[in-house]
DNA sequence: TTCATTATGTTGATATTATCAACAAATGAC
DNA sequence: GTCATTTGTTGATAATATCAACATAATGAA
């Protein structure tokens, strides 16, 4: 990265982090046919992972930890619930919302998608020692960390 | 972030950055009226300012850097190109290559961009000291430095 | 040289994802 | 009860991504 003329700098940060997941993107995007036969996609595979951490959970909440459209999710919960990953059911404190679990074949799909993930993360950070990745990952958790 | 049962781990490090991209995706989109008048948008954006630290540079290069479909990129110059910020001249060495360079009108553009790109990643980055913010970036830069 | 192969960039067709406004229903404040 | 807010959905549209096919140029082997 070259260090000309830069005005107000750390646009590096916004750069590097496109990348990566860029590359986890097209990385997962090869080898999609051997862990996804769901074809839930990279936005079906991150609400299903996010949900895998935070279920039971509503859709507004689901909607701020992934930080996605709420139109959106809801489009992408259609999908995955006619899929058969997930359920939905009516809170019994509040009537709008609906809270969200993985079902069984849901699960299953989460554990394969979350080797798939981890083993191409494991292999972009293969620069980073462990430490290091460990330090990466405490820090993003401090600025990010739900 | 819970830790049940996770067969392989760090799955996480990528739904953080995801969240951190989100971030900053909708924080500009929001104040997009103020500072991008041409509407390049964030994929244009993001091509404008990998120009911006790589110019001269040839179009399969710009797609290893920003790790993007060649055909996308295609189009994004194309509209660049239309918007009068980026021009393409032919290689003297290797006529298949075109070697693209940022116009001055295409300068005054990345300026604004990135400094509302840094304006809004320093907010983001807000949990963090000075120095983490430098390790973030060091590390970063190890894993997935052009 | 000629021929096959590869690299580069473009185009077309399609799929996926994002955005934004409008809406119904439920809730809560007053 | 009335009004504003929250929650989730839908519709319409835009933006971005994907993949194959293609034209042209370069490369290398025979």
């Amino acid at each position: 990265m070259s260090t000309k003329t830069r005005a107000t700098p750390d646009i590096e940060v916004g750069q590097l982090v496109d990348r990566f997941m860029r590359h986890i993107h097209a990385d997962l995007g090869r080898k999609a046919p051997t862990f996804d036969p769901e074809k839930v996609g990279p936005a079906g595979g991150m609400v299903l992972m996010a949900l895998a951490d935070h279920e039971p959970v509503a859709i507004h909440e689901l909607v701020r930890i992934i930080a996605r459209d709420k139109a959106q999710v809801t489009r992408l919960l259609q999908s995955l619930g006619t899929k058969g990953l997930i359920e939905k059911s009516q809170s019994p404190v509040d009537g709008r919302v609906c809270v969200l679990r993985l079902t069984a074949k849901g699960w299953e799909t989460v554990t394969r998608l979350r080797y798939a993930v981890a083993e191409s993360i494991d292999g972009l950070l293969e620069p980073l020692s462990t430490q290091e990745r460990d330090n990466l990952k405490v820090l993003l958790r401090k600025a990010f960390g739900t």
